[in-house]
DNA sequence: ATAATAATTTAGATTAGTCTAAAAATTATT
DNA sequence: AATAATTTTTAGACTAATCTAAATTATTAT
């Protein structure tokens, strides 16, 4: 099996090559770890060794299919154990993420079967975020940052980056909702903000800043 | 907080104090742990240094008040668990063991609270053995060995120290279960076997072996 | 009471994960 | 294209937990 540590620099790499583009950087995940720089290169060549990722000196990194599956499990266990906190014990949603990312290095197969069931197999969080299944396979198509997108896409928003209070109340205000159609009718060169539609309705702006915080499936 | 480690060490010093005695030697927690005597040393001085256990050179050991509370708490953890995963979710009692090892360290006051609640407050696990409450004191009488007892003495049997299933056929057979009452009518001094009787019927004899696996309480 | 045996501790090494400081490679700037 | 700035890697050290082998202390047997 893999240590605390392994699984957990795996799945920071899965969520920034998610989240940020296709190669991730020594430095990324050093911030996101919060760890230093120097500590993450040599997790990088313990997880190489191991096959986890692909790694060439200050080239980046990506996941191996193994690798890969590994994170998805991770994330699989993190996002069953927040839906069982939050529905099944008296959890609330701000509650649940400092156990969520203890209870996520159980290692059980059987356990993590048995609260799927008791569950009743939930496809999605309440963040929206999709709970892959059993074989590390996402059933749900995989969300993309808002602001990869160009003029004349139309997508459906599917879940937030940065989940503060402050930025979802931001996007109630403006009407933005998980399910919500946005189209974007212009792309503004200077600053990389939107002008974008929310259902089909009156036209509003977003900032670039605010785009790489909203995860979209194209339509 | 304490380590896994730490953790664990501390629950094996409080398992073999309540089995064997009151003071307990390096080698017998070395085999509990499957570790070597010197690494045991080794920890003992750490615990020692942060007062979880009264430690001299080659004295063995006794927990601290503060030691004996963080063991209480990881048997609540480890015992709460074990009851969830055999009511709430479709576990038999020889597949809980591993799981429970691991939950077991989960850090979360909140979490331990939920579950406790969720179980509706289980006052003992199905082995017979007491559930600690959130102080870490146990509301149940301590159970004893058998073997310790004298003659004339009068008990309730509580437990089991071997959970093989060759052990409890061999005590069904010999009707002694959870309550029964033992007294003791005699104690052969060669080979310290005993004659009992169970619930005032015909006395039977029992081995020094088996009174050593058998939990009770004074009457 | 002394020698033999057993238990325990010390000394020194090892591994995983981390760190700081310095070196090397890459990328950006002029 | 050369230099400056940034990023990444290397080198060497540290901590927690472990180990083996040797030394020390305690216990048992004669």
């Amino acid at each position: 099996m893999h240590s605390f540590t392994e699984e957990n620099y795996l799945k920071a790499i899965y969520k920034l090559i998610e989240q940020e583009g296709d190669v991730v950087s020594t430095n990324a995940i050093a911030e996101k770890m919060s760890t230093k720089a120097a500590s993450v290169t040599d997790m990088l060549k313990k997880l190489s060794d191991k096959k986890l990722i692909n790694y060439q000196k200050y080239q980046g990194v990506t996941l191996t299919p193994k690798g890969e599956k590994v994170a998805l499990n991770i994330i699989r266990k993190h996002r069953l154990w927040e839906m069982f906190l939050v529905e099944k014990l008296d959890f609330k949603w701000d509650e649940v993420h400092d156990v969520a990312e203890q209870l996520e290095h159980i290692n059980s197969d059987k356990l993590i079967e048995e609260i799927d069931k008791f569950l009743n197999y939930p496809k999605v969080d309440p963040h929206g975020d999709p709970i892959p299944d059993a074989k590390g396979k996402l059933n749900i198509p995989k969300s993309h940052l808002l602001s990869k997108f160009k003029k004349n896409d139309v997508c459906i928003m599917t879940g937030v980056v940065d989940h503060s209070t402050a930025f979802l109340q931001y996007l109630d205000r403006s009407g933005i909702a998980l399910g919500s159609e946005i189209k974007i009718k212009e792309i503004i060169e200077f600053d990389r903000s939107l002008q974008i539609t929310i259902n089909k309705g009156a036209s509003i702006f977003i900032s670039n800043d605010v785009a790489k915080n909203i995860l979209v499936i194209i339509k």
